[in-house]
DNA sequence: CCGGGCAATTAAGTATGACGTTTACATCAC
DNA sequence: GTGATGTAAACGTCATACTTAATTGCCCGG
């Protein structure tokens, strides 16, 4: 088991960040430390540690005399990926996944493009082997194979356009993509037409086609999109 | 002045952070929350508080029988607004400007296009008064009245996609915005022609015009990029 | 009856000192 | 040279006392 949180804020952390994104501990709610300390069972020193990580994600803000109060999400600072992979297994997570997903539709063409200008060989090689490794694991029920190569794909895409914010954005894409092959259609094999345009794009990074490869990513994403609407919340 | 955070650990943070952020401790510097504490002249428990934050921006890493050590730039939480603000004001801040005026030109297009199927009558009519605004202000020597306008009209633009990723990025584009005013051409008029299109932007907004919105949005950014490349670093 | 100011109370913030725990590193035996 | 062992250095945790600031409510004057 993934004892995750080194030390016991770390703990603490875990046990209070999911609370509060799944809404167990409304906006307004005071948590006061000294409570914590008690039922965690653990100094408040630790409790104030913890505290410290849950408000510089906004999740929380801390004022004397009154204790610790959540703050309303519209506040959250919703990019921290531990914030992220707290909604993801919480209440709201078809919220949370259709958010990313937007946000992916939004991005990863325009980082194809760029991808298209700035790959380097190594990088082009790797598309192609990852593209190739979709192709031959997209159809007999090998949809975890299948996935390592299309979250593998994304990430070289993410990171070859040379932008650090995002490259960054990798962990959000492969979670949208975990979320999606363990949550849809566990038994459907991959869309063929999504596989094609994976190898199209590979094509047009290593060929220099910027226009294309946004293009082509576009389809991708907006594929994407409408799978989403099939399940909507 | 503004004596941004709040506590002492709030001060140390404010002082640790830029320091690092700008390369004043490159990857792999350790410190030491001894030499911390003797340095800021408070007590360890203010300076572990301080690193627990570091940490979860993923600024820092914390090991037993070694110290804090610095960790690569590209493990940075870069979206944390704080690690931005700090880069922003920091050596590299031409860099950084770069990367998000490209997130930018990522998410904005996306993003009027989603306003256009859901923005509220209030929030258009935010727009085509900050549009109004901004046609008013853009002839001699207002970029102050002219950049409130810009700022406000973005806002609400990423306010009304409906997409809380997108509306949290609200603050990354007035940091764009205001630092490329207060950077580039204090003593130029704004471009009629971006005046134009933020007007335009406002109308598809206003009759649900997806398409229209999107397009006009990404020459708007192209036209942002485009002023980068002028001064690029 | 109302309003302003003063004081009490409360919960977070800070300081300190002690002890626990992990682990890098050096030493020693084989 | 390799591996086991010991030691010390740094963070991690705890308990406690004290400080600070803000809320609350009382009290008094208007």
């Amino acid at each position: 088991m993934e004892n995750e949180g080194k030390g016991l804020h770390g703990r603490v952390l875990e046990a209070l960040g999911p609370e509060i994104t799944a809404g167990d501990h409304p906006p307004g709610t005071v948590l006061r430390t000294d409570e914590l300390a008690q039922r965690f069972d653990v100094s408040r020193t630790v409790i104030r540690e913890a505290i410290r990580v849950l408000e510089s994600m906004q999740l929380v803000a801390s004022r004397r005399r009154v204790g610790v109060t959540v703050r309303p999400t519209e506040e959250w600072n919703v990019y921290d990926p531990r914030v992220i992979g707290w909604r993801l297994t919480g209440r709201d997570r078809p919220r949370q996944l259709r958010s990313l997903t937007v946000l992916r539709s939004a991005v990863e063409p325009v980082a194809a493009g760029l991808a298209a200008r700035h790959a380097t060989p190594t990088q082009c090689a790797e598309l192609t082997e990852h593209a190739m490794g979709m192709v031959a694991t997209s159809r007999g029920q090998q949809l975890d194979a299948y996935l390592v190569h299309d979250v593998a794909f994304h990430r070289v895409i993410l990171a070859a356009s040379g932008n650090e914010m995002f490259a960054r954005l990798a962990d959000v894409v492969a979670a949208v993509l975990t979320g999606r092959t363990h949550h849809h259609v566990m038994f459907t094999d991959p869309d063929p037409a999504a596989v094609t345009l994976h190898v199209q794009v590979a094509e047009a990074v290593r060929t220099g086609d910027a226009g294309a490869a946004e293009r082509l990513t576009r389809e991708i994403t907006a594929g994407a999109m409408a799978e989403l609407d099939v399940l909507a919340p």
